[in-house]
DNA sequence: ATCCAGGAACTGT
DNA sequence: ACAGTTCATGGA
């Protein structure tokens, strides 16, 4: 992690392949989207920070990614843990040179992979959000997803006001470890998402599941099955995850809809692929699944 | 109206 | 192991 204290603001130093620009075409597919804004060029989020919540206001230069904080005055161990997170966010530890090097001989990628040069995958970093997202999304259509997301969060969430506009942070394991099914069912959640929801929520107040434990097991296979373990968390959901916040570059959600409409567009082909068509696409992607798959998604918002 | 959506669990064979 | 069924509702 590279990084600069400022003392009322830091500047973070990316690695070279890297576009904030082109992170934030990504952040604002959806107008729906409750968890940051985006305004003038600048990136607002709501983060946690040593129990404390705290306002970020992002920008960036050509050369560097500045963070501001227009409501508090951080203290050191707040910078610090800012830092860290954007870093995160942004999933700065990829080197992402093999890459590009490997997309542009791939017949798939080639022309994504120089046409979005620089964007990262946005990851997750809480646990508990990416389990939830993934499970709201599963086999409904995003837009929809994103409405039920809303709610969840305006109902069971916490937010802080600035200058009129209101920032939501997603609700904590805690809080959703104590609400009812049909809390849930009110926001138009399906019974049984309801159910995965609260269950994943109370395997994480107890101490079960955590995301500490899935980044110290390491081993893909392992962690996939420890994910598919979950009920609600079938291979989509372990992969989606194991992308947006376990940071393996290997996951690969090779069931998405998404991929499969994105995949049918890049080559102009006139229905999906199938699953054993993709293999044979991604045959050349070893350990990029991930970045793949996210440019591929890239591709599908214009 | 009809089909599909960033699937997964459950049931029966 | 594998295939068919159910869930649940909005978008296009």
């Amino acid at each position: 992690m590279n990084w600069m204290d400022h003392g009322l603001s830091i500047e973070i130093i990316p690695p070279k392949e890297f576009n904030f620009n082109e992170c934030l075409v990504f952040l604002g597919r959806s107008e729906n989207e409750i968890l940051h804004q985006i305004r003038a060029g600048y990136l607002y989020k709501l983060v946690k920070i040593n129990g404390e919540l705290i306002l970020l206001k992002i920008g960036s230069t050509s050369q560097s990614i500045h963070v501001e904080f227009p409501i508090h005055t951080p203290s050191k161990s707040v910078l610090g843990g800012v830092a860290e997170y954007v870093w995160e966010w942004f999933d700065l530890d990829q080197e992402l040179g093999a890459f590009y090097q490997m997309a542009r001989q791939d017949r798939v990628l080639a022309s994504i992979a120089d046409k979005y040069y620089g964007l990262r995958i946005m990851c997750i970093p809480d646990l508990f959000e990416a389990l939830t997202w993934a499970i709201i999304g599963q086999q409904i259509n995003l837009t929809f997803a994103y409405t039920l997301k809303k709610r969840f969060v305006e109902q069971f969430g916490e937010c802080q006001t600035f200058k009129g506009q209101t920032f939501w942070f997603f609700p904590t394991y805690e809080k959703i470890a104590s609400i009812e099914v049909s809390d849930l069912r009110e926001l138009q959640f399906s019974v049984r998402k309801a159910e995965y929801v609260i269950g994943i929520a109370q395997a994480m107040t107890s101490g079960q599941l955590t995301k500490e434990d899935l980044l110290q097991q390491q081993e893909y296979q392992l962690v996939h099955r420890t994910l598919t373990a979950i009920r609600g968390v079938g291979a989509w959901t372990a992969d989606y995850v194991m992308m947006k916040c376990l940071h393996h570059p290997a996951a690969f959600p090779i069931a998405d809809v998404g991929l499969h409409n994105a995949l049918k567009l890049q080559l102009g082909l006139e229905r999906k692929p199938t699953i054993e068509e993709i293999r044979e696409l991604a045959s050349d992607w070893n350990s990029w699944q991930a970045y793949a798959t996210f440019y591929l998604w890239r591709s599908l918002y214009e």
